[in-house]
DNA sequence: TAGATTGTTAATCGATTAACAATC
DNA sequence: TAGATTGTTAATCGATTAACAATC
């Protein structure tokens, strides 16, 4: 098989902030849409934007633009978000709470199909439909689901076992909510998501910006 | 006044993970920490943290290694993380909630001190220690508390509106959790989380690992 | 046809990495 | 001193942008 060629980690994520963007204005009559007019909508450069599309051989046509739709369809099949994709948590925390509840998941085809937690006095307990159960039991009831794609809601200092036994169970990625670095195996993919290191950056930024109304 | 030189987005990404890092080894009594240390536990490129610090001036001791306490200070002085920083948040849902109750937030010197929504049925009630207020109040509240950072969690629909409040109000920077591109005038920093975006690039991930135990 | 917008190339820009003299 | 590790330079690598012939 031909490898590939490597796609940068920038494209994809590009690619995935367009989608969410052609979801958005599904609803309304769009048929079509230019680089250009997605540059304005998302910040997505309109060359930069053709470029990834060239990547994968995505075409619209010159003197027109994409046609919505087709366009949608081809970056679901890029990012593999066409079908429903069964998703583990591990933590029935707030946050782990809020993301059951998150409408958009299922909006984009991702399942919360089980919650697990340590806590003796969450396990049992009812999030939205679904029980919290045993993360103990979680590589027994995975191996039903097969789910391979798992999220992190716990603590940082249970992040490590969280993730040993997500790997156990046969998650091959990971998104990350805990504030810590999680190591796995060659081969599982993870993404994290710090809110502390975002306001920290942040912090910096305001640091930079000049004062308004000042002299 | 000298312009200080562009610094990297990359490096305030990794000064942020390594402060994070070092607030969690603060409590081991570990006085000195190499580069290489510093990759093994966090990822980053011990080449590439040297340089980063090298735009700050910060140095450590060749042969040693970098003193911890000092370097968290001097990082916290970078990123200006340093004192507490009031912040302001919109959205008392589930993940709104689940913010306001995250315990990292205050241990990293970001305090939320008051929580905004414009559903009727929330407005009043509590949210641990705090009540939830009217939007339409937000500007009149926060001339008394001078909070420059906000944070968005309301629906999408919701977000350019919620924006358009927070800058009015003077808030310069911006962490925003609604799955939407927002618009903000020129000196004000945002910064994006989007788990469905996360999801879908790992969806890409999982779509290019090689499938294992298969044949 | 004229106008618009594409896909792609080449040029630019910026970030990462390797290497090493300096030094604790 | 010998060993370890720094800060910095130069080389490499990769991503972004501008420009334009092709084409609807």
């Amino acid at each position: 098989m031909p490898r590939e060629t490597k796609i940068p980690l920038p494209t994809l994520e590009r690619l995935a902030t367009c989608y969410r963007y052609l979801t958005d204005i599904e609803s309304r009559n769009v048929e079509t849409i230019s680089s250009s007019a997605i540059e304005t909508a998302t910040g997505i450069h309109a060359a930069q934007f053709r470029k990834d599309l060239s990547y994968f051989g995505v075409f619209g046509r010159p003197g027109i633009g994409y046609d919505v739709d087709d366009l949608k369809r081809r970056i679901a099949g890029i990012l593999k978000v066409e079908n429903e994709q069964p998703v583990i948590l591990v933590g029935a925390g707030n946050l782990g709470s809020a993301l059951v509840g998150f409408f958009g998941l299922p909006q984009h085809n991702f399942h919360i199909v089980a919650v697990f937690d340590n806590n003796p006095r969450k396990i049992g307990q009812t999030l939205w439909d679904l029980q919290v159960q045993d993360v103990g039991r979680l590589s027994e009831t995975n191996a039903q689901l097969g789910a391979r794609i798992g999220i992190i809601a716990g603590p940082a200092v249970a992040a490590q076992n969280i993730t040993d036994v997500l790997v156990d169970a046969g998650i091959r990625v990971i998104l990350n909510f805990a504030p810590t670095t999680i190591r796995v195996p060659d081969g599982v993919g993870v993404r994290n998501v710090c809110f502390i290191q975002e306001l920290a950056v942040l912090s910096y930024y305001l640091s930079k910006l000049p004062e308004p109304n000042v002299g």
